[in-house]
RNA sequence: GCCAAUGUAGCUCAGGGGUAGAGCACUUCCUUGGUAAGGAAGAGGUCAUGGGUUCAAAUCCCAUCAUUGGCUCCA
């Protein structure tokens, strides 16, 4: 008899050998057929296998994580069998259990191309073996059976993954009429499978390496129940209802022309407005931080980027040198503020007295993506940062980088970002020739922002080689409506910019030091920032923020003038409105003023002209009754301090 | 850059080898109304661009450009 100790603390007696199907069956029956995947001693098993030993276990239902990956995997299995009966000849590659559902790497056979309009026949093929309910075995081989296996079915793939594996044996699972390679766990049977669907296809290149052959990727979903997924559809649809190039047209903030250039953001009026307003936000609390505003131009000698080592880095990667008619000089588009500010930092002498320096700057500038990469406002060519260069001591770094985490949280805080991620990027310890600077001045910096992350408390997780080439960093991740995951804020230590460009102050004691930079940028890209703010908020921006705070419509033409004046009235408290003059009624203005997700509608008729009041709907909301325009005012002022508070 | 899909009016989209369609938006007129679409008429497109096949191409084929979903990359 072994001793199972249950999560509540319970401990049960079992025969040795007994699965944890069998445990769950004796608590009960519709337990048991729930139960995925189960975990003894924190190791995730088959439900099916058996224990031996005295332990502690967990069941995993569709609930849990750890079960939603398992029936994932399965799924992954499933629909390489259904590939192998549509595509007969087709290879595997790698077919794992994902965020949201799972994928299948597969070498398509000749030239033939998966697409689309596969996608049926592949999910007809699915259900129908989900449907058979077959057991999935589990089985070990040693490794050269295994080679064996594959070698004689012509996949080279996984021939390549099983040379690559220490172990001498290698686990397989093997349900209906397909075996593959594969270290589980795995579900009962494919009964559990109820619903899937194909979801795209992309190419992936083999093992993500980009010299290796592309094999078709096919992304597909699954679930225990229909009902969930359609319940997972519609909420694909509703997160497409946010997607910022959506609402970003519906809302006329920015545009892209073919003409211009593709990742080339045009700015319209309202977007502009916007965004002008998020600047004199963010310089208003970095004034209060001791920035100073530094203007640069949008380009500089080819020079300066060897100097600071951006040109040896991405040269060849980026937009190509511009150069003068007559000389030949070459000149390029600013990739980066910073080379501009060391400059700005070298034209005079500075003492310790002096630091630390911080130079403020929405600077524009401009990379070369790679085409496929961009993607609405979020991954362009050309944006403006809101970058800061912080030249100090190294006794004052790691304050300096407490103050940055500061102005990034609270910025988070006002736009009420609160699902964000915070990221500490290190160095490969691996691969240190891909960073330029000393082990020393590495290992100075990385201290410095784990420590600073430490005593503010941030929970960050630790990634080894994601460093930027010049120094480690500090990254506030953000995710979309599609639930991508992009880097907002950031904060880079760098030691590396100060010795190329030989910065130097004369210290207390008369002698000449090189000062630490902190490269650091709150909202990342003015670009980037809009386009999850308006995922973040649908639209509906903060009343400070948004183009148009109110909007005032009138029930008939007659009321126009009335309308002027308390437009003027508004205009002169800086409160920012509209008026809708046109001849519809008000129910169509209404509507329109909602869709364009207007914070407050001012209704303005005959009631209102004579008593000389306004009547006040709040978008999304509904009436909110009548008051006097000064109270309006007073009201809208109050509502936007509160969103800026600290 | 690579793989796949898409590209028709300002927007959303239907159609499809034989003279281009809808709804919304726009213009004009009627209507002057009370909390999410009042009515009528009108205007608007070299069907992304360039080649090819064909008596005939928006439609089929090829290339290019752009967009979308991934991959790789990301100072």
């Amino acid at each position: 008899m072994i001793k199972i100790t249950f999560p509540d603390g319970t401990i049960r007696e079992y025969e040795s050998g007994i699965t944890g199907l069998d445990i769950a069956k004796s608590i009960n029956e519709r337990l048991a057929n729930e139960v995925l995947a189960v975990s003894i001693d924190d190791e995730i098993i088959d439900a099916t296998r058996s224990i031996t030993n005295d332990a502690k276990i967990l069941l995993h239902k569709w609930e849990s994580e750890q079960g939603k990956h398992a029936f994932w995997h399965t799924s992954a299995h499933i629909m390489a069998e259904a590939l192998e009966a549509v595509f007969p000849g087709i290879k595997l590659g790698i077919g794992p259990a994902i965020e949201n559902g799972f994928y299948y790497d597969v070498d398509m056979p000749d030239d033939q191309v998966l697409s689309d309009k596969d996608f049926a026949k592949i999910e007809n093929k699915f259900l129908e073996i989900a449907r058979g309910k077959h057991q999935i075995i589990r089985k070990d081989m040693p490794k050269n059976e295994a080679l064996e296996f594959y070698s004689q079915k012509g996949d080279e793939y996984k021939v390549e993954l099983i040379n690559d594996l220490t172990d001498g044996t290698i686990t397989f699972y093997t349900q209906n009429n397909f075996t593959d390679l594969c270290r589980g766990p795995h579900l009962p049977n494919t009964g559990f499978i109820k619903a899937f669907k194909v979801m795209s296809i992309a190419g992936a290149y083999w093992r993500g390496d980009e010299k290796r052959k592309q094999l078709t990727r096919i992304y597909g979903i699954s679930f225990p129940k229909k009902k969930l997924l359609d319940e997972y559809l519609v909420m694909l649809e509703e997160a497409k209802k946010r997607d910022h190039r959506k609402i970003g047209k519906e809302l006329e903030l920015f545009y892209f022309s073919e003409r211009v250039g593709q990742g080339l953001p045009l700015w319209l009026p309202k977007g502009a407005m916007l965004r002008e307003r998020l600047e004199n936000f963010l310089k208003k609390v970095q004034k209060e931080y001791g920035y100073e505003p530094v203007i640069t131009p949008h380009i500089g000698q080819k020079d300066l980027y060897v100097t600071s080592g951006h040109y040896a880095k991405y040269g060849a990667d980026s937009f190509q040198p511009i150069t003068t008619p007559a000389e030949g000089e070459e000149f390029l588009l600013k990739p980066m503020n910073c080379p501009h500010h060391c400059e700005i930092y070298k034209h005079k002498p500075r003492s310790y007295k002096d630091l630390p320096v911080r130079y403020a700057e929405f600077g524009t500038v401009y990379r070369y993506e790679q085409s496929g990469e961009l993607h609405g406002l979020t991954r362009v060519r050309g944006f403006t940062q809101d970058d800061a260069h912080i030249f100090c001591t190294p006794d004052q770094l790691k304050d300096e980088f407490k103050k940055v985490i500061d102005i990034v949280l609270y910025v988070f805080k006002t736009f009420g970002f609160e699902g964000f991620t915070t990221q500490i990027s290190l160095r490969d310890p691996e691969n240190t020739e891909k960073y330029i600077g000393s082990d020393e001045n590495w290992n100075k910096a990385e201290t410095a922002i784990i420590e600073a992350t430490e005593e503010k408390g941030l929970k960050t997780v630790v990634e080894l080689g994601e460093a930027a080439f010049y120094g480690p960093k500090l990254d506030f991740m953000v995710k979309d409506a599609l639930g991508r995951k992009w880097q907002l804020g950031t904060i880079q230590v760098d030691y590396n910019l100060p010795e190329r460009f030989e910065l130097e102050y004369t210290g207390s004691d008369n002698q000449k030091h090189r000062p630490v930079m902190i490269h650091r940028a709150p909202f990342g890209s003015m670009e980037r920032f809009v386009a999850v703010l308006i995922e973040h908020t649908a639209g509906k921006f903060p009343l400070w923020l948004t183009p148009n705070q109110a909007i005032i419509l009138t029930i008939s033409e007659k009321y126009n003038n009335f309308a002027k004046k308390v437009g003027n009235k508004l205009n002169i408290s800086d409160i920012r409105s509209q008026i809708d003059e046109r001849s519809e009624k008000i129910g169509r203005k209404i509507r329109d003023a909602e869709l364009q997700r207007v914070p407050f509608m001012i209704i303005l008729g005959e009631k209102e002209q004579e008593t000389n009041t306004i009547s006040v709907r709040k978008q999304g909301e509904g009436d909110l009754g009548t008051m006097t325009v000064e109270e309006f005012i007073q009201f809208v002022n109050k509502e936007v301090e509160k969103e800026l508070e600290k």
